[in-house]
RNA sequence: GGGGGUGUAGCUCAGUUGGUUAGAGCGAUCGCCUGUCACGCGAUAGGUCGAGGGUUCGAGUCCCUUCACUCCCGCCA
């Protein structure tokens, strides 16, 4: 047998009783009555209550350890008097009369209670991890986390998908996010990166004909923290099939996805096939690339209602003019709703830096009544009723800015309605699709053509009839997954075309030597022979946010970082040594 | 880089229009208690009110500067 336990804290059960047992754990809680103590023992698995009074020589020394002390007790399994049960936890039916213990390790006094569900400073949570991660409710989302992750690689297996790892070390990539760098010893003066994410790898490995491909891989990228990023690195579900169109992309995802979902989840998933919204209609449905389909409402763009004579609102009507759009948001029925209700909207839409949401609504005979609603005819109105699909009792809220700022006001509108008005079922979980992303995009602050997302995507349509002149027209096969408006994942058919790459990147500013020297890898692979591929990469983190119900990306990580990028358990960054600095070819200069 | 929030005992927090010696719960220490499961009761210790400066007869409280943590914007193909 075992020296430290012959069960662990959640084994023991009623058929036990009579039985010499033996088990090891944490000081959970004491409750001392002076001539009879409770202990509660806690492991990984589960809680037991031990139980020892003042006949046992060991009492008094029993009685005064602190809390969270590891000790090993030997003891005897008894039955518990129905009135002493407790429901609360698996062993509750039976309890461990101590016949000795013994001290494994000592705890010295807390800085933070462990059984607690009280809130703490991140600050002290994240310097004393280890204590932190005792505590049920982070413990439980860990265990989550590894449950999960075990399930994705065993679906991804039974889908014929080969797991392998790619390097840490490799080198610096010009587009995208800022590189972690890592200085070369045998190389001064040149540096490696650490991957912002497998990609050109992932490639490889379908030019090297291993035909499906999946890796948990972290992703390094130094950019600042959000709730829901970390800094510096995060994990993917990085996948790559050969020989695939979207859809079969779609296909795999859809059904890890939703069978992962239906595993560690009570909430619903609104549909098993998950929609495909394209970029262009999400922009102007939900005013996002991301939108959260639990939400009902739906943005309109009614910008062509204010060139009519019959409306006379000239502060939209002069907007429109000089190139505005107005769009709105239609709430059923909240005729009753308070004047306060609607300027409190108002009021935050300025807040948000809008010039404001004017409001009305739709009244019996076709009249507006609000503010603004004068300005409208009843054949206005019921051009804007039919539009926007709104009945009488309804309320409109509009809109009028430039394209990117009337999406962005519009887009936090509906989500600010939609929870006022508690329209979001928080008991659901609604994927969609983001399909059609435009290949490029223009740079506001430098008028330059740039990727919009990844690129190395293909474009859509017959290649030989793409219109370069226009790049802004051209579409990607280029794809987002989102739930509850949290995007999930970005993925691609890739462009295995090397004279097709060539191209696209001229058209981005990068001529043939730059691409060659910066993807050297990548495209001179691409020329002996590719298979045509594609896939993506859904974010580990962020499913297991959501799975837990977290808003933070701190609660399902164990040791993450800070918000400025330091570990205060293990103290990192460090400064390291002269020594080691010479070696690397190094030296510091530090801004004041 | 910018904006918001927070900072008072080991932990979680209260602290009035500026006014005597800065409080509570948990934890710690000591004492009492044989059926609790957030056990109960009593006592004791524990504070540079994040730091620095200013206004004032007097600052935890008002003003300025600064630091830390956090949320957001920028950034994240």
């Amino acid at each position: 047998m075992n020296k430290y336990r012959s069960h662990n804290c959640n084994a023991l059960r009623k058929k036990d009783v009579g039985n010499d047992v033996l088990l090891s754990g944490w000081i959970n809680k004491k409750r001392d009555h002076g001539n009879l103590l409770f202990i509660d023992i806690r492991d990984n698995y589960g809680i037991t209550q031990c139980i020892i009074d003042k006949k046992n020589p060991q009492f008094n020394d029993l009685e005064k350890i602190q809390l969270e002390t590891v000790i090993k007790i030997n003891g005897n399994v008894i039955d518990r008097s129905s009135e002493t049960i407790n429901k609360e936890i698996d062993t509750g039916e039976i309890e461990v009369s101590i016949k000795s213990y013994e001290i494994l390790g000592k705890c010295k006094e807390l800085p933070l209670p462990v059984f607690s569900e009280q809130e703490y400073a991140e600050e002290i949570r994240l310097k004393y991890r280890f204590l932190d991660l005792r505590r049920k409710k982070i413990h439980e989302n860990i265990l989550l986390r590894s449950n999960v992750i075990s399930f994705i690689r065993n679906e991804m297996n039974k889908m014929g998908f080969l797991e392998f790892q790619t390097p840490i070390l490799t080198s610096s990539s010009p587009e995208g996010a800022r590189d972690f760098l890592v200085p070369s010893r045998l190389n001064p003066g040149k540096f490696y990166a650490l991957p912002q994410a497998p990609q050109q790898f992932k490639q490889l490995i379908m030019v090297s004909g291993f035909d499906k491909y999946f890796q948990i891989a972290p992703c390094f990228r130094d950019e600042d923290a959000r709730a829901d990023r970390s800094p510096g690195e995060f994990y993917q579900l990085d996948l790559e099939m050969s020989f695939v169109e979207q859809q079969d992309v779609f296909k795999v995802v859809e059904k890890l996805l939703f069978n992962t979902f239906k595993k560690f989840s009570n909430k619903k998933i609104i549909k098993d096939k998950f929609p495909k919204i394209s970029y262009s209609e999400a922009l102007l449905k939900y005013g996002s690339d991301k939108p959260d389909l639990r939400n009902p409402l739906i943005i309109n763009d009614i910008t062509e209602i204010f060139i009519r004579d019959d409306v006379s609102f000239d502060l939209f009507k002069k907007l429109v003019k000089s190139g505005s759009k107005v769009r709105c948001i239609i709430t059923h029925n909240t005729k009753n709703k308070p004047r306060s209700f609607f300027d409190s909207i108002d009021k935050w839409a300025k807040e948000q830096g809008a010039s404001g949401l004017a409001y009305f609504t739709f009244e019996e005979g076709v009249s507006a009544k609000g503010p603004i609603g004068k300005f409208f005819s009843k054949e206005a109105l019921e051009e804007i009723m039919k539009k926007t699909k709104a009945k009488i009792g309804d309320s409109i809220f509009l809109a009028c800015e430039k394209k990117t700022e009337v999406e962005k006001i519009t887009s936090l509108a509906r989500n600010k309605l939609a929870e006022d008005l508690k329209l979001i079922d928080k008991n659901t979980f609604a994927f969609c699709w983001i399909v059609d992303y435009p290949m490029f995009e223009k740079d506001e602050a430098s008028n330059k053509i740039k990727f919009s997302h990844n690129p190395f995507s293909m474009p859509q349509g017959d290649l030989n009839q793409i219109n370069f002149e226009k790049p802004l027209d051209i579409l990607a096969y280029q794809y987002d997954i989102v739930c509850n408006g949290i995007e999930l994942s970005s993925g691609a058919i890739r462009n295995h075309i090397p004279e097709l790459m060539y191209k696209l990147f001229s058209i981005a500013g990068y001529n043939r030597e730059q691409v060659n020297e910066k993807f050297s890898g990548m495209i001179n692979a691409l020329s002996y022979g590719a298979p045509p591929h594609g896939g993506i990469a859904p974010g580990i983190d962020r499913i297991v946010m959501l799975l837990a119900n977290e808003k933070n990306i701190r609660e399902v990580t164990m040791f993450p970082m800070n918000q400025n990028a330091q570990d205060l358990m293990m103290n990192a960054p460090s400064n390291v040594s002269d020594n080691q600095l010479n070696e690397l070819n190094l030296s510091l200069k530090l801004k004041k």
